[in-house]
DNA sequence: ACAGCAGTCTACTGATACAATAGACTTAAA
DNA sequence: TTTAAGTCTATTGTATCAGTAGACTGCTGT
């Protein structure tokens, strides 16, 4: 399961890439089309402007848009700066790999299944972009 | 990411699998060979048992064995038993459902995205097995 | 019958991560 | 220079995860 935080951050991110082009979007507008708590919301997007998927604005007139455009950016990327791992296991994650203590991968059962379904939740999750949360 | 819990049930059916159709199994042998903490273990196994999944005996020769045939059981099942939802969102899940708040499903572009990627995780783990854990 | 083995059950505890909140600070535009 | 907006630090509540303790029940062999 994504956490709520991850799936905060993909409805902003769908809502941000609606209005990509149009100019920095306020917080607080985010905060309430799609109902998420505003200082939770912040928090987010400042970590998302940190791994350089926002940009931001300050002071009148400002606010978040994104930094490219939407359909070169997956949703594999953006979970990850947000949520973590995408694999279902530490000892199949490529991005945040952690050996197994007690069993050997080359033998192990349990890793070649859970790698297969890393394979394919993420032949998913690196085509699909932002450009594909937009509402309607 | 698979719950600590979840990966100990998954090791330790591994175990049963290997040892299937030659009687019950001591919950500290599987402790030890698997390295579980053995009254974390007694829990997951309890509830397995009464998911179906496992069978046991009291008492001296008692132990823990697998119910059925390890190939009529699928790594979905056993991770529903412990771990719940395979689903990376509430809404796209098949068990563990719950309704979006705020979107529509209809034309919500996460909710497509996330119910492709429980097809592609569910195509493996419903198919994959108990006996394909067993070691070497 | 009973001794001891092994699973069952109830209850609790500590740690961690998730979710959310408060308030002071910085920057930029009008 | 006032005001709007993002930034930062810090704290809090809550739930879930992970693990522990100990008493109880049922089975088997003698």
């Amino acid at each position: 399961m994504l956490s709520k935080k991850t799936q905060y951050a993909l409805k902003a991110l769908g809502y941000l890439a609606g209005k990509y082009g149009q100019g920095p979007v306020l917080i607080s507008e985010i905060s309430i089309e799609k109902k998420i708590p505003i200082k939770f919301l912040e928090t987010i997007l400042l970590e998302l402007k940190q791994a350089n998927i926002l940009e931001s604005k300050k002071g009148k007139g400002g606010g978040y848009y994104i930094a490219e455009n939407p359909k070169k950016i997956s949703l594999a990327r953006a979970i990850r700066v947000v949520g973590g791992p995408i694999a279902l296991l530490p000892c199949v994650s490529l991005n945040f790999y952690e050996k197994c203590l007690d069993c050997d991968e080359a033998t192990c059962g349990l890793n070649k299944a859970m790698a297969l379904t890393r394979d394919a939740t993420l032949k998913i999750l690196e085509k699909k972009t932002l450009a594909e949360l937009i509402d309607g």
